[in-house]
DNA sequence: AATAAAACGGATAATATTATCCGAATTTAA
DNA sequence: TTAAATTCGGATAATATTATCCGTTTTATT
């Protein structure tokens, strides 16, 4: 897998988050979980490092749950999922796993991956929340199966 | 990371093997892990995939070691290494982990996310084995550090 | 003030990946 | 034919990732 099981729950939970914010309501996490087809304790957690990077907010007590704000929604970048939950070793990271690997000291793929690596990254840091929460919305696509 | 530890070991095994090999030279397991810093046990695993997998061949016994044949220098391109190893899903397999993701049924990264599994799967098929240990031989690339 | 619903945080367990160890089998050479 | 060098294969260990459990804290409602 291009990214771990907890970036993945992580991208889906915020996603659903979002969703629902725009439709003004706020969630939890069984809710959550139950959407995006995760295990609800390992979810917890990855939603605990999501409102320390400040990604989502939370709301503790009864109708407490998860929301995004507007602003986030439309300004935060699937790439800073990743590297809040991942690291952004992936966008750096030589595809032979060379702790050194650069222009001057390449790996034999170096100048063929980074080719791919940025247009993964690229497509990360120019894709919104926002813009795929919407496709949810209009039922385009899914986040669960 | 991409890959795994074991796929990124075995892609630079290959290389060294097949540098070695268009030398006319044959490589043992304590040469192969020292030239690109990996454990030696745990090559050697990886080493009896790639045999299986018909990517290299070894010899057993004193002035034994893995060797490549001419033919598969040149014809095995990169994607065959990582099918052996890690298995082909990368390739295939949704950003986002959901196991029924298509064009009928798709996650919201889906589209552009295609493009870009698509991009690092056309660019592994159309790299030969040949292509990068001939940068080795040329000093243009490394395998270790 | 008491109760209940929710997120939070720490500890632990299960599983997968990475890594090591060691004896067996094979082959070459003395 | 014995010894040595090598790959092979099975068992085990170490580490990282994924997952669960349970008590604590916060907050809204009664």
């Amino acid at each position: 897998m291009i990214f771990s099981k907890a970036c993945e729950y992580g991208i889906r939970a915020t996603l659903y988050i979002a969703q629902k914010s725009v439709q003004g309501e706020r969630t939890g996490l069984k809710a959550i979980s139950k959407e995006i087809g995760s295990p609800e304790a390992f979810t917890a957690k990855i939603l605990q490092k999501l409102v320390r990077s400040n990604i989502i907010e939370s709301t503790k007590g009864p109708y407490g749950g998860f929301q995004m704000s507007r602003k986030a929604i439309e300004e935060i970048k699937l790439v800073q999922i990743v590297e809040a939950i991942d690291g952004g070793d992936i966008f750096i990271q030589c595809g032979l796993g060379l702790k050194e690997c650069s222009e001057t000291h390449p790996c034999p793929v170096h100048d063929k991956f980074k080719v791919v690596r940025n247009a993964l990254h690229e497509m990360m840091n120019s894709t919104s929340i926002f813009e795929l929460s919407t496709k949810l919305e209009e039922k385009s696509a899914y986040l669960k199966r």
